[in-house]
DNA sequence: GACTGCATGTAACCGGTTACATGATTCG
DNA sequence: CGAATCATGTAACCGGTTACATGCAGTC
């Protein structure tokens, strides 16, 4: 799923503007299970505008550059429905350093293996935050993109949040629970070596 | 992290192969949270040759390419030991085109969205078999990479595996039971629409 | 005074994917 | 009979990241 796509996906919550795009990428939406950094969402803004699948509108602002409210254009909305019909999803990928660099506990010293097992938990918890679907980010006057014109909530987005909310306790779970019992095996496992 | 260090990574455990070491990042040890494909491997191993971090040796075989077994040199394990205390782990991440589409399932046909829904469980299923670390691989004479000379299992290998079922099993669930309250309420939002 | 947030944009660079080339064997 | 498995290797291509350029306002 390239860029592009992604973008035509964000603005089908209504108009933003890239850096609002991103945001949803960074902190919001879909930020559990996409990423998309700025110096690609523009070049793609641009291209789609002149692709016709979005227009925007510019906003005036003293000492900032021009805002730039783009919004999906009918065809774009088409388009994208089409992509969301004919696509066959990639794999999921999931990179963690973290849990590569764990995997050679037994090379390492106790204490970075717990800094490092305390950070996965730490940026987890985080996630599991910004995911929580009750928030609803709050003063957005029209209403955030969890809800659609009625307010009602759009299913398919609690159904996502939810699930990455499970994943990330389920993990949060995981560390509490096994951690130390993990610390006191290499504690065993070093002291048999010498 | 880069191919070269995974590849460093990949024979701490052992000998192997070019081809192996794909697979242990396809199917294998790492699969779940690493991964990397051939023609980045291959240009990989011949460069951490060229810095002497890895030897080989040629196995001739008849009629295929000759094998080459890459091991570690000891200056190869002292670099990856090295890189394992210096580097800050990137951030981890998760991108999966399944539970993006999701997000839209509003506008899509009910049948679609269980179709994805449906086979991102299958995809986790199998993860969740592949991973599972009481399986070890199977005939491998000198014992499979989750254990050591001895026999003993490794500590750092076994918490990562666990995490990573524990994570698999809580989408399992998760969907399990969801899955029927999204489709409803996806029925019902539908026909508030028309 | 330095850093973060808002706001857009460009371009070099780089890493990795994809596709191609080759070829026997085994399984369905 | 086609597809997958084993096995290596090269190279074009492409997408995205990183870094740079610009600049004000507010906060620590």
């Amino acid at each position: 799923m390239d860029v592009r796509t992604l973008c035509l996906g964000a603005l089908m919550g209504g108009e933003a503007t890239g850096y609002e795009i991103r945001k949803m990428f960074e902190d919001g939406t879909f930020s559990h299970f996409q990423i998309a950094s700025l110096g690609s969402i523009y070049p793609a803004l641009t291209k789609l505008t002149q692709d016709g699948l979005v227009t925007f509108v510019e906003h005036e602002q003293e000492n900032r550059p021009d805002k730039k409210i783009y919004q999906l254009t009918s065809e774009g909305r088409r388009s994208f429905l089409r992509t969301l019909l004919q696509t066959r999803p990639g794999e999921d990928r999931y990179r963690s350093d973290i849990l590569f660099m764990l995997t050679f506990a037994e090379e390492m010293p106790l204490e970075l293996t717990e800094a490092l097992i305390d950070e996965f938990a730490a940026r987890h918890q985080m996630m599991s935050q910004q995911i929580d679907p009750d928030k609803d980010d709050g003063t957005d006057a029209q209403g955030s993109r969890w809800h659609d014109e009625d307010g009602n909530p759009k299913p398919g987005c609690c159904f996502v949040a939810g699930l990455g909310q499970a994943m990330c306790d389920a993990t949060l779970k995981f560390i509490r629970e096994n951690k130390q019992g993990l610390l006191d095996q290499l504690k065993n496992y070093k002291a048999n070596k010498s």
